[in-house]
RNA sequence: GGGCGAUUAGCUCAGUUGGCUAGAGCACUGCCCUUACAAGGCAGGGGUCGGCGGUUCGAGUCCGUCAUCGCCCACCA
């Protein structure tokens, strides 16, 4: 066979190359012709599409990528899917900003729309369906711009094999869970208090929510006892006085022991309002006593809840105080509303303020804070609690037996690293609620029902109307249910569609199921069903592995997958080196371009498993190093003869010594892939493969330019040796292995089965051999470096004292050490070991 | 306020079940254009393993405690 290597190798267009090759080839194309037992399924994180991709993402596909390609190399078939999370709220956001369109859905529908060539301020109003399109235009763009930064990264996904969560094919895979949830009572709607965002005018869900520390101000206010006499409440939204349904303290607090069953008066309105007592009121915060109020916050609804208290609510989905007046107000109340109706909460806030000083009922000064305060994630201003229909799925924040199933679900979940799954186990046990999935949104997948509208006009929410299997996926504010005409829509007798679509992670959370082909391709779904590792980031364990977790509970009553592999978390280089002044934002492609893409994989797989990792250019540069010398160490080691020679041809000690070494180098790579430590067997492999080129290359290098059978020897070794080192390092360096590879092999090196320690077989020698050149090598490259000579100056004499056994194994690599240290002969004497050098320059 | 993780050389990080003078790369210093590699190679200097206590013959490693950083969670009166 004729070998091309290149006289100069460089890593540059190895991607296009062998991206390419891969392609036409269909190396990572997936067999679904074989057995459970013989695949590998990844439940691939579908990856939010909204501008641009961050090194954090690269940090953790990079990882899985580094597992599947061993996996497929031990002889797996991997199952390696790619998604697009391309639905919800971020694509909404994006497509607004990016275009200067809102989605207005009593709007009609412009067939000939385009979108403004710069964005308009303000957004320009376009119907639902117009804004929908737009969004399905931009995910495209962006998903075809993260497949080109995958390619490149040389993830080894079957591109055939890709889904997107706002597809036909993952609608109706969410749809028709959602209808067995609903059918099996996992699903219920209710009206109720919810979590809900006024900007985005959407319920939100506990796992969305996160605490912001904003500036607040405790309220010192009176209410009038029943002899006039002031009670005092502290509150940091004194706005919400005309809600206040109750005034609470805690049962043991002496303060209030008299007061617990009788009235007091609201200031302002004039409201009766009992007082009444719970465990939960704080006798700590403020004056001990606070209003309950509907709703300021998600402890008042518990009171509400518990104490089985009236409802008045006066904000509006628009985060509006009511226009009219609200009923419960008379006499002196319902005068003063008109002042404070249709504001939002910060300016009744000044307004309450304003009017409480006027009546004497504020106390002091307002009293500055800081407090945390719930936000939508995503979102901009405080959350509010609005009453609504929503939709739940149960997940055992309400069901102590429910939850306990899912907390031993975590339990039989490997997790990799293991402390991982405490996060899981705090998440389940803090649980409060059922799942919200409802959005009041527009663009994702539709919640597939309808309600019959009644003789009154009214909406029967309790019996809702199903879609047949076959007309999933539906849009129920388009599509019409079976039995009905379009033109009943809306009118008594007839029906209507639920408004509402699915959140993302409703659909998200049936990632296995949508990539298996659940719902229509059971073959294929038994082969990848249970998925062998679900790769993911650790922060969205509350939302998106705990939510599989739930549906898969729910449908299969099993985990969806063995294995964990959670990864770190990226530390923000701009902290620390990167000059934000620059303006020079490092973005995966940038250091791709620089350091070429294995360099960049070279820096993800060095972080551990779990392990918080900083970006670091260092690390990326030292991959890049390596890679080359990859290159260069095959060219040298290639560039003997043509002819391939099997192991029947090693023979001389050094060799033998060098491949013992090895095999335990292989022995433990594998064993660090199979506990999931892909940057333990990357550490492994490195440093073998350095020894190997600075003392193995350089020990045998004068014996593997001769002839004979010690230089064949030599040739044997380094082809056995190279095609071990490539195949170690290809989960890690796709590219330049797979070039190196085909300088002298046939097919793909990714589809060439994992070294093993049988390859070398019986030729391995005493490892300590080359140990203990390598130390004398050393010793005199110290000698001459400290001589500051040339590593070519002859040692005119090299005397090593060493024990019996270690000169008995200097002896038997002799000629390799002394043409390396280029010398003429040894002395051996007996003792502790040391090396004595003399150099031929020493004597003049 | 609670939980999890981290703290090892100037920087980025390794250190398996406690065990011989604590490792790597970058940076730094010196030498070498040696026919695989000068965007390289060889060699060298550099660390009270965050602090304080404890267990042990022996602690970077185990226990307690404190500090700092990161992430997650927490009932906004």
């Amino acid at each position: 066979m004729s070998r091309n290597i290149p006289e100069k190798p460089a890593l540059e267009g190895l991607e296009a190359k062998w991206g390419a090759y891969w392609e036409e080839a269909g190396t990572y194309r997936f067999d679904r012709t074989r057995t459970r037992a013989e695949i590998f399924s990844i439940d691939t994180p579908p990856p939010t599409v909204s501008g641009s991709l961050h090194m954090g993402s690269v940090f953790g596909y990079v990882q899985t990528d580094a597992h599947a390609r061993y996996r497929r190399m031990a002889g797996k078939e991997v199952f390696y899917p790619m998604g697009w999370d391309d639905n919800g709220l971020p694509t909404e956001r994006r497509v607004q900003n990016y275009y200067g369109v809102k989605c207005d859905p009593s709007l009609p529908y412009d067939p000939d729309f385009t979108p403004p060539t710069e964005p308009p301020s303000p957004h320009l109003p376009i119907s639902r369906r117009n804004f929908v399109e737009l969004c399905h235009i931009l995910t495209a763009e962006d998903e075809q711009v993260f497949e080109n930064i995958w390619r490149s990264l040389g993830l080894s996904v079957d591109w055939t094999q890709t889904y997107a969560t706002i597809d036909p094919h993952s609608q109706r895979t969410s749809q028709q869970a959602f209808l067995n949830n609903l059918i099996r009572g996992e699903a219920y709607s209710q009206e109720a208090p919810v979590l809900w965002d006024i900007d985005f005018q959407t319920a939100v869900a506990q796992a969305e929510l996160e605490d912001r520390e904003r500036p607040a101000a405790y309220h010192k206010v009176a209410f009038a006892r029943p002899d006039g006499s002031p009670l005092y409440i502290e509150s940091t939204r004194p706005e919400l006085i005309i809600s206040c349904v109750a005034l609470v303290a805690h049962p043991d607090d002496e303060r209030y022991q008299d007061l617990f069953g009788k009235t007091v008066t609201s200031p302002l309105f004039g409201v009766e309002l009992p007082i009444r007592s719970h465990h939960l009121a704080d006798p700590e915060k403020g004056t001990g006593i606070a209003m309950v109020c509907t709703f300021g916050d998600t402890t008042d609804v518990t009171w509400w809840r518990e104490l089985d208290l009236p409802m008045r609510a006066v904000i509006q989905r628009d985060g509006r105080f009511l226009q009219t007046t609200p009923g419960w107000l008379e006499g002196k109340g319902a005068e003063t509303y008109p002042q404070i109706a249709g504001l939002y909460p910060n300016q009744v806030q000044r307004k309450m303020i304003e009017l409480l000083k006027e009546s004497g009922d504020l106390e002091g000064e307002p009293r500055p804070i800081t407090h945390p305060v719930k936000f939508y994630e995503q979102g901009d201003r405080p959350l509010e609690i609005v009453t609504s229909r929503q939709w739940f799925i149960r997940n055992g924040g309400r069901d102590d037996a429910l939850r306990k199933e899912f907390l031993e679900r975590g339990e039989a979940l490997r997790w990799v690293p293991d402390f991982m799954g405490v996060r899981y186990r705090h998440w389940v046990e803090g649980l409060t609620g059922d799942w919200l999935i409802s959005r009041q949104r527009f663009f994702g997948v539709a919640i597939p029902l309808w309600y019959p509208v009644l003789e009154d006009g009214s909406t029967d929410h309790e019996n809702p109307i199903v879609p047949l299997d076959e007309q999933l996926p539906v849009d129920p504010s388009s599509h019409v249910p079976d039995g009905y005409e379009e033109s009943q829509r809306g009118r008594p007798g007839g029906f209507v569609g639920d408004p509402d679509i699915m959140d993302t992670w409703a659909t998200s959370s049936l990632t296995p199921q949508i990539a298996g082909h659940w719902i229509d391709d059971s073959d294929l779904w038994t082969r990848v069903f249970p998925m062998d590792i679900r790769p993911q980031g650790p922060e969205i364990i509350r939302t998106w592995l705990f939510s599989t977790t739930v549906r898969s509970h729910f449908e299969h009553g099993v985990l969806p997958w063995r294995t964990a592999t959670i990864n770190g978390w990226i530390l923000d280089p701009d902290r620390k080196k990167m000059s934000k002044s620059k303006g020079n934002v490092v973005t995966p492609e940038d250091l791709m371009t620089e350091h070429s893409p294995e360099a960049v994989r070279y820096w993800a797989c060095n972080g551990r498993p779990g392990t918080d990792t900083a970006l670091d250019e260092g690390v990326i540069k030292i991959g890049r190093r390596l890679a080359i010398k990859i290159l260069n160490a095959a060219r040298f080691a290639l560039g003997f003869t043509e002819e391939d020679l099997d192991r029947s041809h090693i023979s001389e000690a050094l060799d033998t010594s060098m491949l013992a070494g090895l095999a335990g180098v292989v022995a433990q790579a594998t064993e660090a892939f199979e506990d999931y430590d892909y940057a333990r067997a990357l550490e492994i492999t490195e440093r073998s493969f350095w020894e190997w080129t600075d003392d193995y290359l350089e020990l045998v290098k004068t014996r593997a330019y001769e002839d004979g059978p010690e230089a064949s020897s030599a040739h044997a070794s380094l082809q056995l040796a190279l095609g071990i080192y490539l195949r170690l390092f290809a989960p890690f360096l796709p590219f330049v292995t797979e070039e190196v590879w085909s300088w002298w092999r046939e097919g793909s090196i990714h589809r060439n089965p994992w070294p093993k320690g049988s390859e070398i077989g019986d030729v391995a020698g005493q490892p300590e051999v080359i140990d203990v050149a390598s130390r004398v090598l050393t010793a005199v490259r110290r000698a001459k470096s400290d001589a500051r000579v040339s590593m070519k100056v002859d040692v005119s004499r090299l005397e090593i004292t060493a024990d019996t056994l270690t000169i008995e194994r200097l002896r038997r690599a002799e000629s390799d050490l002394l043409a390396a240290a280029r010398a003429i002969g040894i002395q051996y004497r007996e003792g502790p070991f040391e090396v004595t050098v003399e150099l031929a320059t020493d004597t003049g």
